[in-house]
RNA sequence: GGCCCCUUCGUCUAGCGGUCAGGACACCGGCCUCUCACGCCGGUAACAGGGGUUCGAGUCCCCUAGGGGUCACCA
């Protein structure tokens, strides 16, 4: 049975809280869509937090990114973004507050010497900590460097109440004491974590499972401070297909990536929330589905392995229902890219192309793909297609339908069709004679959508000179 | 290795003591069909193993196995 001490109000408040030393991978995406959807669902507030305390590996470059993919999924936060670099003094006054209670203790053991201790500790098949050494030595020398320790109780247990994982209890002799300040001054992770959540009034601490292990140093930080310890719920990770943590090795792992490769937001989205989370057998949500229906209860606590196949298939379907201006948008934003003009087109030419590729795009990238030979002014000849169909047998009946078309005035699908059926009565030949070596000849390939639909849709000058080119190849050979 | 978490079809999951163990992706058939798709119809496929508790266990308890996470003056 999984506790829920949840409440309907809006005094809850949650945060994600990203590092800026990397994208925004996917993973950390699903956390933060966690927490947005708990926010958003009990009408709380959700807090953005970058933990950019590595001055090593934090860089502007990333923090862009990660308010970038957020922009691009659409998740508006209600505080933040917060930095740590710039809440140094919150935590340095903590940090004194809990030396001057005696909570924490100047520690002058050099790195080495801790490392010593722990392989000691290891050596005799016991936990690997620091043995304490400094817990109770006054400062003798105030010119020897120092870092800050809490000190962690010997004995008893320290209990993490999760929501998802019921009461863990960690034995205290497991527990270190931890460096809270270092040597050089600066705040560590896990101190910074506990103090930030107390300052920002968290409820609820929604972060993947990896930091279960982590919470009881947390709680100690909470304990020190004599502060009521939040909400905890530890969700699952995601796992690659070889069950290992998920990372670039499977495929793309950050969020810009996916809106690169053409998914939409809302697919990402709601294929992620999906992964772990369920409302009885219902698959498709809508943002506004999820935020009536989330809770944290219906959560799964085992990991779950990114499916990309799915993922897939929910783009296609988003792509199947999604607003055509949107697709039209997105059409001529990709041709651009690719130096092609989506004016050779009227607006409404192109959103019949969009609404005939709709169904056979799992991404706008296919999309685009799809539609290239719309715009090109030359059909790039797939050679093997052409050997097949573009033959001398099939001139003739080729060049009869040209010229048929060409007599139309209304250049509309009725037209066209019923000029390829008056053709295929008087050569008494099948519509699929007919219309793979004109596909051949018009879209460069084999496939594409309706043959009617396409050279109604490429207009009337630009099918009939496609097919003169294409006679024109096969009388040369 | 210590500690912690997890375990239903290949994958995501429903299930909250009594179900022919349901749905979705993928896969395999079939229909539709001018190609490719879409759509529709159908199929294969799971309770990790072992002990308990109970009239009855996928559901509760224990053990084993497997997977994952974590053990820093990284975050």
């Amino acid at each position: 049975m999984i506790k829920d001490k949840l409440l309907m109000n809006s005094d809850i408040r949650v945060r994600f809280a990203p590092s800026n030393t990397g994208h925004l991978h996917i993973g950390g995406a699903r956390t933060a869509l966690f927490n947005w959807f708990f926010a958003r669902h009990h009408a709380g507030t959700a807090i953005l937090r970058i933990e950019d305390t590595d001055r090593k590996r934090s860089t502007e470059k990333y923090y862009d990114a990660i308010l970038e993919a957020f922009d691009w999924l659409g998740l508006e936060w209600d505080e933040g973004p917060y930095r740590q670099t710039q809440r140094m003094d919150l935590y340095q006054e903590a940090a004194n507050k809990l030396l001057s209670s005696g909570a924490a203790y100047r520690c002058t053991c050099t790195p080495d010497e801790v490392n010593a201790m722990r392989e000691k500790a290891r050596a005799e098949g016991k936990t690997p900590k620091y043995d304490g050494t400094c817990r109770d030595r006054y400062d003798k020398d105030p010119n020897v460097p120092f870092c800050l320790r809490l000190r962690a109780p010997d004995a008893g247990e320290t209990i993490v109440d999760d929501i998802l994982a019921g009461e863990v209890v960690f034995e205290n002799s497991q527990l270190d004491d931890m460096v809270i300040v270092r040597t050089d001054g600066t705040p560590t992770y896990n101190f910074c974590v506990a103090i930030d959540d107390i300052d920002m009034k968290i409820t609820h601490v929604i972060r993947g499972n990896d930091h279960l292990s982590n919470t009881p140093k947390q709680v100690l930080v909470y304990k020190a401070l004599e502060e009521p310890t939040p909400n905890f719920a530890h969700i699952s990770m995601i796992l690659g297909p070889d069950k290992k943590r998920l990372s670039k090795r499977h495929g793309a792992d950050s969020v810009l990536e996916y809106k690169e490769r053409g998914f939409l937001p809302e697919a990402l989205i709601n294929y992620l929330v999906r992964l772990g989370w369920s409302h009885g057998d219902q698959e498709v949500f809508s943002k506004e589905e999820i935020i009536a229906n989330f809770s944290l209860e219906n959560l799964n606590r085992s990991a779950a392995i990114f499916n990309p196949e799915k993922l897939l298939w929910l783009n296609q379907e988003y792509i199947k229902s999604a607003d055509g201006d949107f697709l039209v948008e997105s059409l001529d934003s990709g041709l651009k890219e690719q130096g092609l003009s989506p004016d050779l087109l009227t607006g409404k030419t192109r959103m019949g192309i969009v609404d005939e590729l709709r169904t056979r795009s799992k991404t706008l990238t296919d999309m685009i793909e799809g539609a290239r030979f719309f715009f090109e002014n030359e059909v790039e000849l797939d050679e093997k297609a052409a050997v097949k169909f573009l033959t001398p047998e099939n001139s003739a009946i080729m060049l009869k339908l040209r010229d048929e078309l060409t007599k139309i005035e209304t250049f509309s699908t009725e037209n066209v069709k019923l000029v390829f059926h008056r053709v295929m009565e008087e050569e008494a030949v099948k519509l699929g004679k007919l219309a793979q070596p004109v596909r051949v000849a018009i879209t460069g390939g084999t496939t594409s959508p309706g043959i009617f639909e396409t050279l109604s849709l490429l207009g009337k000058d630009r099918t009939i000179h496609r097919l003169d080119t294409a006679l024109a190849r096969i009388n040369e050979k």
